[in-house]
DNA sequence: TAGACGCGTTCGGTTTTCCGAACAGGTCAG
DNA sequence: CTGACCTGTTCGGAAAACCGAACGCGTCTA
């Protein structure tokens, strides 16, 4: 019934959940059990990889299930939740499966009915498309892909949004095949180097096929007048721009709200770290083809990091660093310190709490500088109870 | 808060049906009280016009309400239902929210708490009509809507002023449509877009209706001449302008204080947080209507990202917002992701467990990777003991 | 001037983490 | 075949981490 599902558990009763997993693995779902609801929510918000479902019980030591459903829709869309309780109410049952949580039971529950009502959940959230993969493989980078398909049918413009590196190109020239044009021309117009040709040169160029314009916050007043004028009598060519969302606040508001009437928004690769490893193994495997004597792979270690780090420079950064670790790997691994060679002033082999203690001070210390050096506010942040967090500053002298 | 909607109550008990009935009448709604199934499918199977939403009681002398929704949606999408029972249970809630019925309400219940709920619920269904209200419900929308109406009375020249997007090209409709050239025409010129027809052009087209002048602050110094010019010789047609409040503060002194003779300010969408929610309810019913597959409805969180935030954009980017978001929309209901997607990009913040998990699992597998896969060296190298090292490796899924 | 609020600090109790001991295999050299 | 050595795993107790409650203190506000 669940054979390959991955599901996450948050339970704190230890026979409930012990049960609840020998259970769904005997239904060949892989568990993953978490405790407490601020655990739950870190494994949600960055999951290790794809997650069918969640099983979430309300009453948690540390928070309650509803507000952790709640902190993770907020930024991002949540994966089905199935929230079982004991203590439950109408109300707050209304009130869940309105805020867009998949089901609700009431312990206790038999348990067939569980397992059916729970993969009705996964069936109806399970992506209909397969589609190539152009972004990556997690569940944001998925989505965007979908959406920009299903844009691509339109003849509508569409504004592709998001950091620099995030593959914006890429999905323009996917939505292009997607699209009835796929035997026109893609012309690639980008605003934020003047010195090419003109406007009107690219739409002529691009005649039945599709032109992108790539930095359309970056236009200069002329030329937001002139695409202005663009939108409200469209040429023969389907229009797709490309833009950093900060860039775009400053875009002069009617613009901007024309634009954005039809805005894909690609999530940058630090909030998908899965893309992240996926995009270096498709990377690194054309790259390892070019090598005279290629590489066996790359170590579990390069893998974490590549996770871990944060991509400010988005793909791009992480193509840079690809290339030029497969280039000068010297091992037959590719290491982690191929890919991010800086880190090798600071060398010397640490112990886990060694490691543990700097990144927990790290952390402390960025949490008072986002808090405003306010200590209850940083350990609200953090997690922690205000004194756990002032014994810990007190052990590591902050 | 009820006034004129239509209001179906299907309730059996005389007592409690006659209490609801005196409360709902009180609040201006025609209700047409049902105390039978089978007299309530019939009356909605067949309308006698339009019906607000469905106020229904779940056990019936001859049936139940859930038999009676879904019957109803068997053949198309009901009218919002608004359920209160007695002996209620949280399956048959979630079962009937899960089906599309809109709210759920236990017996006994706070007259006011119902009558919220079920204000929400037909808002959340009913597409904004022309010349109702025009800015929004806040108190100071309603004051702002007052002033305009009276300056509709007068022949002067009026000047509203506000933030892009704040309303001001509703406003200008309002007026001409509260003043007595309502029945002449009502012609916009956008003084920020010199592409357009000349201003005379315009004076001459709207003739004995109103002239709005959009945006006069961004004027070229012969409009602003003209526009002085203007004001000495009154034109034919009634004059409204429309003007951002720190744009007027660089127009040349003498025009400015003129047009400022009878500035009408609007309040930005910032300043009146209930405003945001209730035109996005407005908003929604319209773009609603036009899906293909009806979402259920806008989530809690939604509505308080909506009343958070700033509104930089105006009710122009609300609109826009809105309107992608219930194109983009997957699941059952209006998400804050929806409304906002590019919150993903906001980097998350971690708490303390996950940054600590992170780096000790890098460091785990760097280890791991040092000592080719044995965990006892692997234990030596992080200084800990090696159960300790399969019990974290337990945790962290290794 | 009283109250509300946030901070530093201590304390007792609960939970978790960590460790060593122990046991059942598995491998490999001798 | 045998013993040395390693691994995966469980168990119980010691150590720590963590939390809430509480107290005194300064500061800010009504």
């Amino acid at each position: 019934m669940l054979t390959g599902r991955r599901l996450v558990l948050v339970e704190d009763d230890a026979l409930m959940g012990a049960s609840l997993v020998q259970r769904l693995e005997l239904e060949g779902a892989r568990v993953q059990w978490l405790r407490q609801a601020g655990r739950a929510l870190g494994a949600l918000r960055s999951p290790q990889g794809h997650i069918d479902a969640v099983v979430c019980d309300i009453a948690l030591p540390d928070g309650d299930g509803e507000a952790l459903f709640a902190e993770l829709s907020r930024t991002r869309p949540p994966r089905p939740f199935l929230f079982i309780t004991g203590r439950g109410s109408i109300a707050q049952a209304v009130r869940l499966i309105q805020a867009g949580a998949g089901d609700y039971i009431e312990k206790p529950f038999a348990m067939d009915q569980f397992l059916a009502r729970l993969v009705t959940l996964i069936a109806a959230a399970d992506p209909p498309g397969e589609g190539e993969a152009w972004l990556g493989v997690s569940d944001l980078a998925r989505r965007t892909e979908r959406r920009v398909a299903e844009a691509g049918a339109t003849e509508r413009p569409v504004l592709i949004s998001g950091e620099p590196g995030a593959g914006k190109g890429h999905l323009a020239r996917g939505l292009h095949n997607a699209s009835s044009r796929r035997l026109g021309p893609l012309v690639v117009h980008d605003a934020s180097r003047p010195s090419g040709s003109a406007l009107s040169d690219a739409i002529a160029e691009a005649a039945d096929g599709t032109l992108y314009i790539a930095a359309v916050d970056r236009l200069d007043p002329e030329g937001e007048m002139a695409l202005l004028e663009l939108l409200d009598t469209p040429p023969a060519c389907r229009l797709v721009f490309g833009g950093a969302p900060e860039g775009l606040e400053a875009v002069r508001p009617d613009l901007r709200d024309r634009l954005r009437r039809s805005e894909i928004t690609v999530p940058p690769l630090s909030a998908r770290p899965e893309d992240a490893d996926w995009l270096m193994q498709r990377l690194f495997a054309g790259a390892n083809a070019r090598r005279s004597a290629p590489l066996s792979g790359i170590t579990e270690a390069a893998s974490a990091a590549v996770r871990a780090h944060g991509w400010p420079g988005g793909g791009r950064e992480l193509r840079a660093r690809v290339i030029r670790a497969v280039d000068a790997a010297e091992g037959p691994w590719l290491q982690a310190t191929d890919l991010f060679p800086e880190r090798v002033a600071e060398a010397p082999w640490r112990t886990l709490a060694e490691v543990r203690d700097e990144a927990e001070r790290a952390q402390i210390l960025a949490a008072l500088d986002r808090s405003d050096g306010h200590p209850a506010t940083a350990a609200r942040l953090l997690g922690i109870s205000r004194t756990t967090l002032w014994e810990k500053m007190q052990r590591l002298g902050l």
